[in-house]
Formats: structure tokens, C-alpha cells, sequence
DNA sequence: TACTTTTGCTAAAACGTTTTAGCAAAATTT
DNA sequence: AAATTTTGCTAAAACGTTTTAGCAAAAGTA
């Protein structure tokens, strides 16, 4: 019933002439291939005719080249990574690519099975941000040749294209805004440092009060496990709280911690900025309007998202990886609001 | 340099027998076939030697059949959708699909340019929430006789596949619930009523008023254009909250209004819900941490990816289109918090 | 006139599958 | 012993492209 489309073969059959000749008019490479003006005409009107639509599986499949990205992100579940994603598919699409998206919940097994699922698939590039404790997978990948980047993300032990920002250096700014504006002891509600991206936040968040002459005390710096809850992040927050050494501001290594946190800061009535400041990493829409609308370090996602895919590209239109890789460093934006006091 | 990847034939060389008898065993249709088990068994030795691994293009170009699924979701800065996106990848992961990822944000263009793309990525379906104006985009899609599935939102005038809630019966029970919490100038602060589910939501909120006896005030209902902005928003704040007659409570119809409706109600410093109460369709997770958190009406998600996916996949594996088709209509939740007097 | 170059086109292979139709030999039935 | 059935396999087409190699006729050169 759906009109059956027509094929080369069709036009050329309709033509009287070869399916070489009709494919060299379609690509434009007629005077290439010395055909006249009057037989490419006579071929092209034919095509309008009868509606011809070129099958791009029998492209894929005699170029290998799918036109396709395979994205896999953390966590969709994270805004942060929802905006990436989102920005991800603007600029493939800008490019001609298209996003097959996947959230690996931070899961290795997941990732592990998307990885396959999209190699299968032949996907002609990668951009992952990988879960903690999934090197290997990328070593994996990158013993396959095929393009990659990793994002937010990396392993220093694999030689790879990546694109974060300056972790460091924005722990190090949000920190020190803190000191600046008077505040002493300052905690990091944080999760463990598998991940560089994690330690670099931590590194930077003690490099500050080093420099400001503050001794870090370990007391307020809490690690939660990679994978918490909400009940993590309450008994952290119980604890920062009490005693006779409270902390007095509050740096949210993600907003993922900021939410559960602010859900459970609101829970026990505490007053922000008035009884300890607080500032995030990360900027969704919502940190306007919260409880109390949260100081954030805002990652500019388009360019990572550019960059990324810059790279990519690439390395898939040339067919060379680039060697060395490349490593993208890209600064934050500190952005101040009422929990910091304004 | 990467090792040439092994084919049917290359299998087929080594043991000295057909690429048929290769690609049945391989299919698992050996007996089917009459091959015998030596043979078989040598042939899947040899394959697992060779780590062949199936070359998943030609099988579509033979099949006509990609197994992904087209999903252009209408706008991935609103949470709500970001949310089903996540939840319709993973539910068509379960069943061996994978998706490709489209925004229109609100863009018949922008719609009408990803549909082409992903006609000619030989996607085997669709699950789009179309734009307001598409509708001929949609009959167009219809036309081609490839299986899609509505979802959030669809146009009366056409016979298709939807998922959506009961709009009319959730704006209903919002209303009635602010009613009986007392609150009698109840506003609802919408959209235009092109897309049939905000026609429904104001049918909804009407009809609750009407029920109770109190008369809608047309006031009372301020309608936006469809691509609005906080400039929008915050007039529209300003007119419902000056002279005399003021609302007491507010009905947003989306969340994408509710953040920017939550920034102005902020800035102009209202106390919620001293000064009015707050109720909004969605639920995203912030409403839980906001400035006052807010009563939500929450869309069963998972549930309705589960049920499109579901619908689709059937239509593209039985080759046939439902018909009737399949229209689901889903309850939404309430949920009551601060923002309307807890 | 004989040789070379240019013009305009085609045949066939290649990408890697799946599936239909059918063949030869062996086994079974009459 | 002849006819039939079963067994185990293969050849070839089909999906729709792109590209390499090359052929025949026309045009140009010596």
C-alpha cells in the first residue's frame, strides 16, 4: 500500500541508462564523470518525478558511517546533564549528526551494555561521561579506534579526548568568595573522590583555605558514598550542624547533593543564609527560586557541548584520532544570590 | 590497522561451506534447516573464533528495519519532559530499541526539519508531543503509514495513537481542592487553548468552579501566548495581585510557567501562602525545595512511557496499525504541600 | 590513412546480510 | 528394483548504494 519508493535502479531503468550513471548525476558528480548536461537534466527530472529518496541504510551500509553519535550520559536525572545532553543534539544536529542518548544512572553495568548496544549499532562516535570505576570500558573502546570523547569526566590514567571545566579553580573561587564575605568554617558536603572531576572540587576547596591561612578542618569535609540518598545527605547535614563547632556556610559539590540537601535543610527549619551560608556546584533553573535562592557555580554548557562535539567530528570526518588528545579546560561562572548573603 | 572485522563469508571460507548454511546456523534455525549438529557445532565454533560479531546494517537494509525508535519530545528545558524522555529510552531499551533524541522546542519548523531526518534515518516509529500549529505535519506522518504514537498531547481533528492524562478531571480536582481548602478567587495562570490538553486543564478548572456554584470570573483566567516569557509571566502576576478584587489562590497550568511564575511571586516579595496559595500541573523535583513548596500535580511518568512504547512496538513488530487506534488516557496525582496552606 | 585522445557511457564488484528454490545423495517404501 | 521421501546442503537473488575499470564511438592529430 505505502507507494513503494523507487531506487536507483528505477530511475535508470526508466532512463534506459545505468545505475552508475543515475548514482554519479544524484551526487552531483556528473561533469567528474563526463556526463552530458542533457542526459544529467533528463535524469534529474525523472528523480523529481518519481519522488526519489535515496535509501541511506544502503549508504551506511557501503561507507560503514552511520551519521550517528552515540551519547551516554551519567545521569538524566541530574539537570545538569539533561541541559548537556539537550545541547549535545543542537550542535550534532548543526553538524548533520544525530544523538542516540542514553543515561548510564552512574551504573556500570548500564554503561557497559549501552557501550556494546551502540557499537552494534555502529554508531560512528562517542561521547560519554562515564561512571566511576568504568576506565576499563574506555580502554575497551579506545583499543576499537573508534572516535570518543568523554565529558564533565576523565581518566587520568587513559590518554583521551575530554572537555571539563577547571574544577579546581571553581572550588577554589566559590571558596574563597566564601572566606571574603567573612565566613570561617566553611563545609564541603561532597561525594568520594573516585572521580577527578570530585577531587579536583575537593583539592580546590582546600587550597583556598590553605591560602587564606584557614586549616582545613577534616570535621567539615564529608565524603558520602558515590550512590546516597537522601538519608546520606540528612545524617551529613545533622552532623555539619551540631556540636559546639557548627559549620557556618555550606559548598554543595553537585546539585544533585543540593537538592536532597536543600529538601533536608528545609525539614529541620534552618534560617539561609542566616544560620550558615550556602553555595552549590552546578546552576539549575530552580536555584532562583528555592527556600532560599542558592549561590552556584554554573558550568557553560553550550561550549562543552560544542567543543565535544567539535572533537568529535572531527576526528570521524578525517579518520584520524587526534593524537595527542584533546583536553579541554574550560572556565565557570560564579554566580552570587541570597544563601551566600546576597 | 583494526582487525578487520569477520563476515558470514569469511566463516563460511574457513569451514568450506555456504554463507546460507553459516547464516541459518547462526539465526539458530539450524534444524529448522535440516543442518546437521557436527556441522552446526563447527560453524559456531568457528564464528566464536573469529569473534564475529553480526554487522547489524546490512541486516537492516535487508530488513527495512533499524529497530530505533524517533522521539521528538516538544521542549527538554521543562522538566516534565525531560523526565518521560528518560523514562520512554528506558522502557524502549527493555524491549531492544534504541531512541534518537529530538527537541522541537515548541518549533513547527524545527519539527518539520527533525520528522524529515528521522524519516530518512529509516526510523521504525515515532513518539512525538507535537507543537501547537503541527497537526499537518502529523497527518503527513500519518500518510506514510509508519507506526507513531502521540503523547501529552494530540489534535482532535485526527484519528491517531495518544497518551496523555485526564487534563479536564486533574485541573478539576486541583480546583475543587482549593475550593474546599476555602479559597474562593482562584486564578489559573495558562497558555492559549491551542494544544488540546490546555483546553482541557481550563475546561477542567472552569467546570470545578461552575460545580461549586461560584462563578467563573473571567479575571481570573489569563491566558499567554504560547511562547511566552518572564516578562509574560510577570505582568500577568502583577494583574491578578492589584486592585481590589485580587486572587486568593493560583492555578499555573505547566511547571515551565510555575518557575517563572515563582521567580516574579519572589521578587515582588508575596509570602505563600499568606498572600495566595500555589498550585501547578508537574511536578518537578525542585517544587519539594522551593521558596514555598508547592502543591504539584504529578503525570505518571514511567506509566506513560511504558504505555507508548508499548503501543508503538506492537504496531511496528505486527506490521499493522491499531484500528481503531489506541487512545489512553491516564490519572494524574495530587499532591498537597505547603504552598496551599499544607 | 593510421594513430591517439577525448567523450559518454556501462558492467560488475563491493558492502554483509537473509531467504527462496532446488539439487544430489541417502534412506525408506512399495 | 523402482519409486518415493528424507537429509544435508548450495546457488543465487534481494536489499540499494558507490566506485573502479574499461569499452566503443567520436574527435583530433600526424
Amino acid at each position: 500500500m505505502p507507494p513503494k519508493k523507487a531506487s536507483i535502479q528505477d530511475i535508470a531503468d526508466r532512463v534506459g541508462v545505468s545505475k552508475a550513471l543515475v548514482s554519479f548525476v544524484l551526487n552531483g558528480k556528473g561533469k567528474e564523470h563526463r556526463i552530458s548536461e542533457e542526459m544529467s537534466k533528463k535524469v534529474l527530472d525523472v528523480a523529481r518525478d518519481m519522488n526519489y529518496k535515496p535509501n541511506q541504510i544502503a549508504k551506511w551500509l557501503r561507507s560503514g558511517k552511520t551519521q550517528t553519535i552515540g551519547l551516554i550520559i551519567a545521569d538524566i536525572s541530574n539537570p545538569f546533564f539533561g541541559k548537556l545532553g539537550r545541547e549535545i543534539e543542537r550542535e550534532a544536529s548543526k553538524k548533520g549528526y544525530k544523538i542516540v542518548f542514553c543515561s548510564s544512572d552512574e551504573n556500570i553495568e548500564k554503561s557497559a551494555r549501552q557501550l556494546e548496544m551502540l557499537m552494534k549499532s555502529h554508531v560512528d562516535g562517542f561521547i560519554i561521561s562515564p561512571p566511576p570505576g568504568s576506565s576499563a570500558q574506555i580502554e575497551a573502546l579506545a583499543k576499537t579506534k573508534i572516535p570518543y570523547v568523554l565529558v564533565d569526566r576523565y581518566f587520568p590514567e587513559i590518554e583521551s579526548n575530554y572537555v571539563v571545566i577547571d574544577n579546581f579553580d571553581a572550588a577554589y573561587k566559590a571558596t574563597d568568595y566564601l572566606i571574603k564575605k567573612g565566613y570561617r568554617r566553611i563545609a564541603f558536603l561532597t561525594v568520594n573522590d573516585e572521580l577527578i572531576t570530585m577531587h579536583n572540587r575537593t583539592e580546590g576547596y582546600l587550597g583556598a583555605l590553605n591560602d587564606a591561612g584557614l586549616l582545613p578542618e577534616h570535621d567539615l569535609v564529608y565524603k558520602l558514598p558515590f550512590s546516597h540518598d537522601k538519608t546520606d545527605v540528612n545524617q551529613a547535614i545533622m552532623k555539619l550542624t551540631s556540636g559546639e563547632r557548627k559549620m557556618d556556610a555550606l559548598l554543595f559539590s553537585s546539585s544533585k547533593i543540593g537538592l536532597m540537601g536543600l529538601e533536608c535543610i528545609m525539614e529541620m527549619g534552618f534560617n539561609i543564609p542566616g544560620d550558615f551560608a550556602l553555595v552549590s556546584f552546578d546552576d539549575p533553573d530552580f536555584y532562583k527560586v528555592c527556600y532560599s535562592p542558592v549561590s552556584a557555580i554554573a558550568q557553560p554548557l553550550a561550549e562543552m557541548a560544542g567543543k565535544a562535539v567539535r572533537i568529535l567530528t572531527d576526528e570521524i570526518e578525517t579518520g584520524k584520532l587526534s593524537n595527542p588528545s584533546k583536553k579541554v579546560i574550560l572556565k565557570s561562572n560564579f554566580i552570587a544570590r541570597k544563601s551566600t548573603g546576597s
